[in-house]
DNA sequence: AATTTAAATGCAAAATATTTGCATTTAGAA
DNA sequence: TTCTAAATGCAAATATTTTGCATTTAAATT
């Protein structure tokens, strides 16, 4: 079992097991979201043994504590790339690679926060996604 | 057939159906996202007839030419409130009555491209939601 | 107004995706 | 080492989405 993964796990307070370890080792090795069934594909190839059930559990499991976040637009799974880093995450797609990033902007939630204010809105959580070039395509 | 929907119908250079009206009307009286099954509930329950499988194919074409958006958070479909207007849309998701609005801000863009380009990313397109409390709730 | 034709629809069935119940295994505390 | 709740796997149940094909229909044409 790959000790980064031991590592996230025990900063999360989540019991340590080989099918979560082989999740996150999934995870870690792309930069691109993965479905359910990538994911599980995946381990098997790696001479992992889990079931696709268990993706489903985990994957839940990893999503409610902000350990994975969605992609916005495809519903598949990335690890988040700013464990416990508060403020508002941006997600940025590259449509070249299918690469996705995650960066934080202190000034943003101001910006939002005018807008939805002048349309009275009180806004209290946030997502977004741009879509387009990274740096290494570009 | 409500004139309303078929307005809307001709504006997109849709073909004008029985179908594809009561879709619309079951959209326009409610500003909640609805899921496939929810819309096909609400038209059978108002004493329209129509078939699941349509109302996928239906759902389909209004997103592709952006009649309907996906609402990010849940995946469900809302009407776009801003037809044709150019420029990013902005979801406005009430935590407390569930309605889902859409605003323009002609800023916005502007600082998502500014974080962007921070990170060397060149954006072409964007996804946002805020989530919150609505005027009418607050 | 009748004719024509491509597009739209419905149905049944297939294919996929997701969830659930329950028996077994396992991590980690005692 | 022992114990227990949590995690897992399997099989099956549900739910969701897609597909092939026959029929119907909108609307263009005559």
């Amino acid at each position: 079992m790959k000790q980064a993964t031991r590592t996230l796990l025990r900063q999360y307070n989540l019991r340590i097991t080989q099918s979560r370890s082989l999740v996150l080792q999934a995870m870690l090795s792309t930069k691109t979201p993965l479905t359910h069934k990538e994911i599980h594909r995946k381990i098997l190839k790696t001479d992992g043994s889990i079931s696709l059930v268990t993706v489903y559990r985990i994957l839940e499991a990893y999503e409610n504590i902000g350990l994975v976040h969605r992609h916005l637009s495809t519903g598949s799974f990335i690890l988040c790339s700013l464990q416990g880093e508060k403020g508002h995450h941006v997600m940025l797609s590259c449509q070249d690679c299918g690469t996705v990033a995650e960066c934080i902007d202190k000034d943003f939630c101001k910006h939002e926060d005018r807008i939805a204010k002048s349309a009275g809105f009180s806004p209290k959580a946030h997502l977004s996604e741009l879509i387009g070039i990274c740096s290494s395509c570009s």
